[in-house]
RNA sequence: GGUCUCGUCGCCUAGUGGCUGGGCAGGACUCUGCAAAAGUCCCUACAGCGGUUCGAAUCCGCUCGAGACCUCCA
């Protein structure tokens, strides 16, 4: 079964091939972790977590999936700076060493950040690896030196830059974005800092070192120019690294198509000579109650938060893939409970599917097949996960449970376990027996109501049943007994 | 100013030119002293205005509205 995917480069769907055969390497932009990612942040690791996913489980594809770490860049360096209100204890002692103190500083948000992913559903094992740009200084230094002796970077006040106008000539610099030079909206510029460049297009590859800033050494034409990497050529470096060039998809937020991808094409053209990837596949942002979500604004939620609220991170899993990946999704509280809710319909159906048929199950192997081929046709067709779970959910309410013999029972479960293997938010197995702990005096008052029931003194019993919600607990009636749940 | 996306039932989401999806919320009934739980059933929408067509939510045009990106940003 063929994968389908939208790709930026030529803006069509397109069926997805391996480039070399087996195995598909998958680049993602990882986090700058100079802070806690907030919930927009996980959707652009939900999506290529959720392609992966379908990638192994449906396509059957051996799968290289690197995600990268920014551990070096201007907020790390500032919140890292002696003096800084952002640094944690948690982060250790501050040095005098701000090598050091970056280090440390993004040493702890990735592990916050790894918890998080976790949290919400993705295995670290499933990357092949999660390298981290200071670990490549190297290789990016190397392909900075590369871009200058091809002629496409030249040397100003102790930065590298690209020479866009140069390279221009040479390629297309524009395949993710359709760049309008002449238009760039007035009074927008980045950094009015002191790096002098020749083209307000050209961008940075080397940042000269500043007094109190980290920086390595960086030898090229016989000079030591210490600094440190630009932005967007950490990427270029370790995606030739970890996974050889060019790779099969590359994924991020559709923010980063123009500068970030764009500028990684043509770096590692320019200095490698070969282009980056296949597939450039990008995901929507996620806004909340409609309006958009962003550190600049400050309107943002951590994980934290909502665990905080005691919603369950498989809720939040959930209700990402009600949406597909590149169109907005809009996060309310609602939203969530709807998720919740829907998620377990399918966590009961599976349950049902494990308890013993009863003896009038007449219905026999209801098109589980067709289900299955249907549902990952969905998954296939650009990751359609809304479509998808239309499709099991018309199932279920198709084929109740109880009315199905055990040779389909089987087949779902194995279906589920299929599925579950990518969306990943159910249990497979029986229905746990929840054990609660029934305090002796609500199982008194229980019992006092029930006869006060019997008696049909119904004014007693609805007293008692008062105390008892209460103490937190409720009373189920059934025909002639009553259970006891926490409230 | 430039580039682009989108407007579908109370909310969220899918959608092929005709056969009128799915989830949540809501309603009705059954059951029940009541309630809860459970079960059965109901809930016909497509921004507006034109046009093409035998027929459009689906194609074309215009209008209105929402949003994104244009070198911080997932």
């Amino acid at each position: 079964m063929q994968l389908h995917l939208y790709n930026t480069l030529t803006r069509k769907n397109e069926p997805f091939a391996p480039l070399n055969g087996e195995p598909v390497r998958i680049y993602s932009c990882g986090p700058t972790v100079y802070n806690y990612a907030h919930i927009g942040n996980m959707r652009a690791f939900l999506f290529p977590d959720l392609l992966q996913r379908v990638l192994r489980v449906v396509c059957g594809y051996p799968v290289k999936w690197v995600m990268n770490i920014t551990d070096i860049e201007d907020k790390i360096i500032r919140d890292s700076a002696i003096g800084s209100s952002e640094w944690l204890p948690a982060m250790g002692e501050q040095a005098d060493n701000p090598n050091s103190n970056a280090a440390k500083l993004a040493l702890h948000y990735e592990r916050e950040f790894l918890n998080d992913i976790t949290t919400i559903g993705i295995k670290t094992s499933d990357f092949y690896a999660i390298p981290r740009a200071t670990d490549f200084i190297d290789a990016i230094t190397d392909l900075v030196r590369k871009i200058v002796e091809n002629g496409y970077g030249y040397v100003s006040e102790g930065s590298v830059y690209f020479n866009l106008n140069e390279w221009r000539k040479a390629a297309k610099y524009g395949q993710l974005f359709t760049i309008d030079t002449e238009n760039f909206r007035a009074g927008v510029r980045i950094d009015a800092d002191e790096y002098e460049r020749d083209q307000v297009s050209d961008f940075v590859l080397w940042k000269a070192h500043k007094e109190g800033e980290p920086s390595w050494d960086f030898e090229l034409s016989g000079k030591n120019l210490r600094g440190r990497p630009g932005w967007h050529i950490e990427c270029s470096a370790m995606g030739h690294a970890s996974l050889g060039l060019p790779f099969d998809i590359h994924t991020g937020g559709v923010d980063l198509r123009f500068p970030h991808h764009e500028d990684e094409i043509a770096q590692s053209k320019a200095g490698y000579g070969v282009e980056t990837s296949a597939f450039w596949c990008h995901n929507e942002f996620l806004e909340v109650e409609g309006t958009k979500m962003s550190k600049s604004k400050g309107n943002f939620f951590i994980l934290r938060d909502l665990l905080d609220k005691g919603i369950d991170p498989l809720d939040f899993r959930f209700a990402m893939m009600s949406v597909q990946y590149n169109y907005v999704f809009n996060f309310t509280f609602f939203g969530l409970e709807s998720a919740r809710k829907a998620r377990f319909r399918i966590q009961d159906y599976i349950y049902d599917l494990h308890e013993t048929p009863s003896e009038t199950a007449e219905l026999k192997s209801s098109y589980v097949v067709e289900l299955r081929t249907e549902v990952f046709a969905e998954l296939l067709n650009d990751l359609h996960t809304p479509k998808a779970l239309e499709r099991v959910f018309a199932y279920i309410n198709a084929h109740p449970a109880s009315g199905l013999d055990q040779q389909t029972r089987t087949q779902l479960i194995a279906f589920f376990t299929e599925l579950n293997g990518i969306f990943d938010v159910w249990e497979i197995g029986e229905r746990p027996v929840v054990t609660i702990e029934i305090p002796d005096d609500v199982r008194e008052l229980a019992e006092q109501r029930w006869q006060a029931k019997k008696n049909r003194d119904f004014a007693a019993a609805d007293a008692l049943r008062a105390r008892i919600s209460e103490r937190g607990f409720v009373i189920l009636d059934t025909k002639d007994a009553y259970s006891i749940e926490k409230a």
